[in-house]
DNA sequence: ATTTAAATTCAACGGTTGTTGAATTGTCAA
DNA sequence: TTGACAATTCAACAACCGTTGAATTTAAAT
C-alpha cells in the first residue's frame, strides 16, 4: 500500500484494466454500489464484503480508496448533495426572476424545492433514485442526521426559509421551521421508496409514479404553509 | 434449556430474583432496552450483547425469551401497536359521536389520528417516546416497512381513509392515499426525534416540544387534504 | 427434605466483521 | 529495458456476531 485514501488526485498511472470497454472506474463502481446498498439496508446493514461483491471489486480496495467505512459513507452522501443543492437554488432563482418586483408565490418556492427531486428520480442515472432513498435514511436517522444533514443542507434551508419568510410575511419563524420540517418528512417518506403506498392503496397508487407523487405533494405542502403561516 | 421462546405463558415458578424490589421482569427490561436501542440504531446497529448489557441481563436470556433476533424485533414492534391503534380508533369514534348525523370534519379525523401520538410522547412511560422513534424507523425502512407496517397498521389505514372519504366526498381514492402518505411522512420525521429542527432553526424550535409540533401539524395536514382532495 | 421444572448462567461453536501489512500486477517515464 | 510507483490482490489479524447445548441456580410443589 503506497497511496492512502487521503490522496486528492488518484494518479492515472499503473491502474490495470481487466477490460478496455469498462466504462466506470472502480472507485465510482464502489460509490454507486455503496449508494444503493446503504440506501436499502442502512449503514450497519451493509458489510464491506457485500459491497465489494456488488461492485465486483476486492474488499481491500474499498479501504484503499475511501479509508474507513464511516468515511466512505460520508463520501457517498456528500457526492450528490452539492449538485442537488445547486439545482434547487437555480430553480428558486428562476422563480424569483419570473416574479420580477413582486414577491415569489409560496407554490413556486415549494416547487423549486421539490421538483428537482422528481427530475432526479426520473433521471436515466439510476443512482439518483438510490441517492434520494439514502437521503431519506439519513434524514430520519438519529445517528447520521445530526452529522450529515446540518453539514450539507443547512445552507439550503436558510435560503429557502428566507424566501418563505418573504412570501408569508405574517408568519413567525417558529411556524416556518415547523412547516419546513413537515415538508421534509413528507418528502423523505415519499422517496424512501418502501412501496408502502402500493400495499396501502391496494395497488391504486404506485410508489415509483413520481409525477403523481410530486404533483400532489406541492399543492399539499403549499396549502399547509398558507394555513399555518398565513 | 427447558422452556423455549414459543411458550405462551411464562410460568411463574423457579424464577429467581436478585432483588425483591425489582419492578420490571427481565423480559420487559429486555423489550424496553430493545425498543430504545432499535429506535436509535436500527436493527443491524444493535447487537444482542449490547442489548443484554443495557438490560443488565445475560445474552443467552434474550434468545431464551424471544427466540432469534428477528422475532425479538417483531415482538418489540407489535407490543405497542395494538394499544396505539385502539386509542386512535377511540378518538375517531369520539369525533363521530360528537358530530352526530353530520359528517366528521377533516380536522377532527386528522386530530384523532395524530393526537394520540402526542399523548404517547408526553407520557410518563418513557418507552412510548422510544416506540414512536421506532415506528418512524420501520415506516421509512425498505426492509421492515413492507413486513411490519402492513401487518400491524393496514386495518387502521382502512378505517381512517374511509372516514376521510366521507369527509371529502369529491376526492378520488388516489388523492386520498397520497395525502395520507404525506401525513405519515411528516409525522414520522417529527417523532424520529433526530433533533434536526433544533439545529435547523438554531434553537428556536425544539424537537421535544410535542405540543408545538402537533398543534401545527394538524392544521397543516388538514389544509393539505382540503387542497388536494377538496 | 426431596423432586421438579423453569429461569439463569456459562462456555463455546462456526462464521463474519473492518482493517492492514505484505506480495503481486500493471503502466508510464527514463 | 529497467526502475519507480500506483493499483490491485492475497492472506491474515483480533474482535465480534447470533445462537445453542450443557450446567447451575432458584423457588414452588410434593
Amino acid at each position: 500500500m503506497s497511496s492512502p485514501a487521503q490522496k486528492k488526485t488518484p494518479a492515472k498511472v499503473g491502474r490495470p484494466r481487466s477490460n478496455d470497454k469498462e466504462k466506470t472506474e472502480r472507485g465510482e463502481r464502489i460509490l454507486n454500489a455503496a449508494e444503493e446498498l446503504f440506501a436499502l439496508h442502512g449503514y450497519d446493514g451493509v458489510t464491506l464484503r457485500t459491497l465489494a461483491n456488488a461492485a465486483s471489486v476486492d474488499v481491500a480496495l474499498i479501504s484503499y480508496y475511501f479509508g474507513p467505512k464511516q468515511q466512505l459513507f460520508d463520501t457517498v452522501f456528500k457526492r450528490r448533495a452539492k449538485i442537488l443543492n445547486e439545482q434547487r437554488l437555480e430553480a428558486l432563482q428562476a422563480a424569483k426572476d419570473e416574479a420580477g418586483n413582486a414577491e415569489v408565490e409560496v407554490e413556486r418556492i415549494i416547487e423549486a424545492f421539490l421538483r428537482p427531486l422528481e427530475v432526479a428520480q426520473e433521471s436515466d442515472d439510476e443512482g439518483w433514485k438510490n441517492y434520494c432513498a439514502l437521503l431519506a435514511y439519513v434524514n430520519n436517522s438519529a445517528v447520521w442526521g445530526p452529522l450529515l444533514m446540518s453539514k450539507h443542507y443547512n445552507e439550503l434551508v436558510d435560503v429557502f426559509v428566507q424566501a418563505l419568510r418573504l412570501a408569508l410575511p405574517k408568519s413567525s419563524d417558529e411556524n416556518l421551521y415547523w412547516c419546513y420540517h413537515y415538508m421534509s418528512g413528507a418528502m423523505s417518506l415519499t422517496f424512501a421508496n418502501t412501496g408502502r403506498i402500493d400495499t396501502m392503496s391496494k395497488g391504486l397508487c404506485r410508489s415509483d409514479d413520481f409525477k403523481a407523487a410530486y404533483d400532489r405533494m406541492i399543492p399539499f405542502v403549499a396549502a399547509g404553509f398558507r394555513q399555518v403561516c398565513g
